[in-house]
Formats: structure tokens, sequence, C-alpha cells
DNA sequence: AATCTGTGTAAGATGATACTTACATACTCG
DNA sequence: CGAGTATGTAAGTATCATCTTACACAGATT
């Protein structure tokens, strides 16, 4: 999961991953999709998706062929699960007893460089 | 969004997220879960987190007390969910009128080191 | 075979992360 | 007030991520 959760959390490569949910593709089509960037730089997020196992790839004679593999994305899944599922009951359980203090977040006492 | 899964990528602030959705904790508390770090090490964990939106903080007297918070999740939540939900809908949909061809994951060329 | 096309890899520059130790600050309690 | 406790911040450093350019190599095309 570790990787995985790793490898999503760079905004290119989830872009990546949205374009070839949608079917596989080859390469050099995938790095068309980011003209700022070259082109064995988008080769290098596709190694870190398929060592991660968020894609999988089929060489078709010239190319290679890259589409997305949803297993790769099982565990973090069910991270993201059972953080967002099971504790946010367990926290709602505990707030309608009255468990914890009414208050909202605080922010830090130096910086103001509170997040939003 | 993006911060917070950035945020989440690291192992130690995973374990640190799920220590205080179990409860409020203080900050040297949670610190003394990491025998092999510093405490400041720690701290600075601590900011991420709540720069990311993904826990909030109390101050008790002396101390400071941290506690997870939901909301922040939320988004990352959703992008998991729609890629792993909305998407392997499709996907297995696409499968089943067998636009694509029934290749499963294909090693990289010359490295061996794929996943798993 | 020679060359073109598609793509991965190597090497290196640069910037971001994740630590460390030393220090500053705020509250508490005698 | 002064010492003690809890905690954040500064500064420095080692490591890792993410690019770039130059190059290697396989398959297609002529």
């Amino acid at each position: 999961m570790d990787e995985a959760l790793r490898a999503v959390a760079d905004p290119t490569r989830r872009a990546i991953l949205r374009l070839v949910s949608d079917g596989e593709l080859p390469a050099g089509e995938i790095a068309g999709h980011f003209p700022t960037m070259s082109r064995p730089a988008v080769s290098q997020h596709l190694r870190v998706l398929n060592e991660a196992g968020l894609v999988e790839v089929r060489p078709e004679g010239n190319r290679r062929l890259y589409r997305w593999r949803p297993e790769g994305l099982r565990d973090a899944a069910t991270f993201v699960e059972e953080m967002w599922t099971d504790r946010l009951a367990r926290l709602k359980a505990a707030a309608e007893r009255e468990e914890w203090p009414e208050r909202t977040r605080t922010a830090l006492r130096t910086t103001n460089k509170e997040h939003r």
C-alpha cells in the first residue's frame, strides 16, 4: 500500500492514472498530455506507477500500451475507507456521548499559516 | 486534496493519524510512540498534518492536544472512491464487452524489478 | 541493411523532505 | 519570582524525488 499511496501523492501521476483509466494508451500519447514536461519525465512516472502496481504495460509492436490496474489502489482505498468510514462512525458516536469538548480547531500559537 | 494525499503518503504520519483518531493526545505522548525518532521530528510531522487539515489542535494548559479531523480526508477519499468505484465499474463493463484484450500485466523489458 | 519511430535508461542538477541538536517560549507550581 | 515541564522553531545536513539532456535499443519501414 505504501508504494501506491506514495505514487498517488503526485499530481502528475494522478493525472496519468486518470488518462489510462479511460483505456489503454501508448507512452508517447500519454506524454503528449504533458507539454510542459519532457517525455522521459513521463516515462519515469510510468515506471513508478508500474512498480506501485497501479498500471500495467503490454508491448504492441513498437509501442508500449499502458492501462490502469484497479487492484493497485485496493489497499489505499482500504486505508482511506477505514479512516473515513470506521473511525468517523466511532468519532460521531463519541461526540454524541459528549466525551469530547465542543471545541473546534485551534490555530498554532506563532504561525498563522493554518491550513485553508 | 493535494496536501492531504501528500501528508498521508508518509507512514509515520499515517501512524500518528491512527493514534489521534482514537481520541485526542498531547504532543509528547504521541512522540512517545516513536522511540526511534526525536520529539521535534514528530512535532514537525504534526505541523504537516495540521497544515493539511488532517488534525486539529487545542491547547490545554501546558500541553497541546491533537485530534483527528475527518473532513481532512474527504477529498482524498473522494479521489480514491472515484478511481476505485466509478472507473472500476466502467472497466468491468468494457471488459464484458471485450473491448480490451484478455492480457494480464507484462513485465518491463529490461529490469525485472516489477512490483511484488 | 539503413533509417525512422517509439520508448526506456543513465547521469547529473536541483529542490524538497525528513531528520538532528540547540534554543526559544509558554504555562505551572513551589 | 524561579525552576521545571511541554512543546514549537531554527539551522544544518543527509537523503530522496523529480526533472533535464544525451544516449541505447527494439521494432517498423524503405
